[in-house]
DNA sequence: CTAGTTGCAAAACGTTTGCAAAGGA
DNA sequence: TCCTTTGCAAACGTTTTGCAACTAG
């Protein structure tokens, strides 16, 4: 935790910005929720808990600053606003999502799948590929058991 | 052209929806620019040329409308602007796009890369896939000609 | 000390909605 | 006819910005 805080500094000292308490305050929220997607509302009720005086346009203008450093990734699952999720250390991609049309529940996946497909995007189409975002679309584990007991409690009705 | 303005209008009569005027022109708009990825606005803009009257708020019903009933497909690159995408026909899966960071350009892809990759995450997570969107992020095929271009013109200054 | 940073309120942005009028089936 | 659809303007929710005051390095 502290040692993720002192790298962050850096990376910010490294581009002349400082680690201000609301930025620190900011990078504490998503490291304790490093597993959610949270809006930039959510953090900043979750930084408001501890950091009442924070408003809400700094903790816009910390991600905005720590989204262009890749300090953590800007996200969008379409349904109109942008979520923030810290990078894992080491991580060189992004990682993916399973985002059920049932729940909403986003789970995230580390595998990279797409060693082989980005190969064919550079061979195939002579793009150089920086980056990529997958997210998959359908219907979660928990969901499916869901309908499986709906569907037996109908039978047995 | 002609007969899939046909298909459509039988897709919207079979949900009981009507094909007015304003809904044929905004799919002759989509249908023309088949592979652009145009905003709303720009949608309406290009209506608006040949049919003034049209309000930005039915362009974003009728636009609403078709994604529902699965004729275009609403994509969102990160940048803050819904994009719509007419479905090709037959085209069962959604395709992916390769997105230039240099001069934003976007490209599609048809090809179904990812068969394997989903079966791995059905398997592997329990994870029912319906649909996915895959966007790659990079340089494309002429930023890449003009960035060797540029050095070699530094080169021979 | 001073360039970078903050909180606030107002503005901007894309998108949605309420409503009375218009128009297709 | 009836029910859908339209255009307009106002409302909405998210994000950005201008500015004077403040503060970390």
């Amino acid at each position: 935790m502290e040692h993720r805080i002192e790298k962050i500094k850096k990376q910010l000292h490294s581009h002349s910005y400082k680690l201000t308490p609301q930025r620190e305050a900011t990078v504490r929220v998503l490291l304790e929720r490093e597993d959610d997607h949270l809006s930039a509302e959510d953090v900043y009720l979750l930084v408001k808990e501890k950091s009442p005086e924070i408003g809400l346009a700094t903790v816009y203008r910390t991600l905005e600053l720590l989204s262009e450093l890749k300090i953590v990734d800007k996200i969008n699952f379409g349904d109109g606003v942008s979520r923030y999720d810290l990078r894992k250390e080491g991580a060189k991609h992004f990682h993916h999502h399973l985002v059920c049309i049932e729940c909403g529940s986003v789970e995230e996946i580390e595998n990279d799948l797409l060693g082989e497909v980005e190969q064919i995007v550079e061979n195939d189409w002579g793009f150089e590929v920086k980056d990529h975002r997958l997210t998959f679309h359908g219907i979660c584990r928990q969901c499916q058991k869901s309908a499986v007991e709906e569907d037996v409690q109908k039978a047995t009705q």
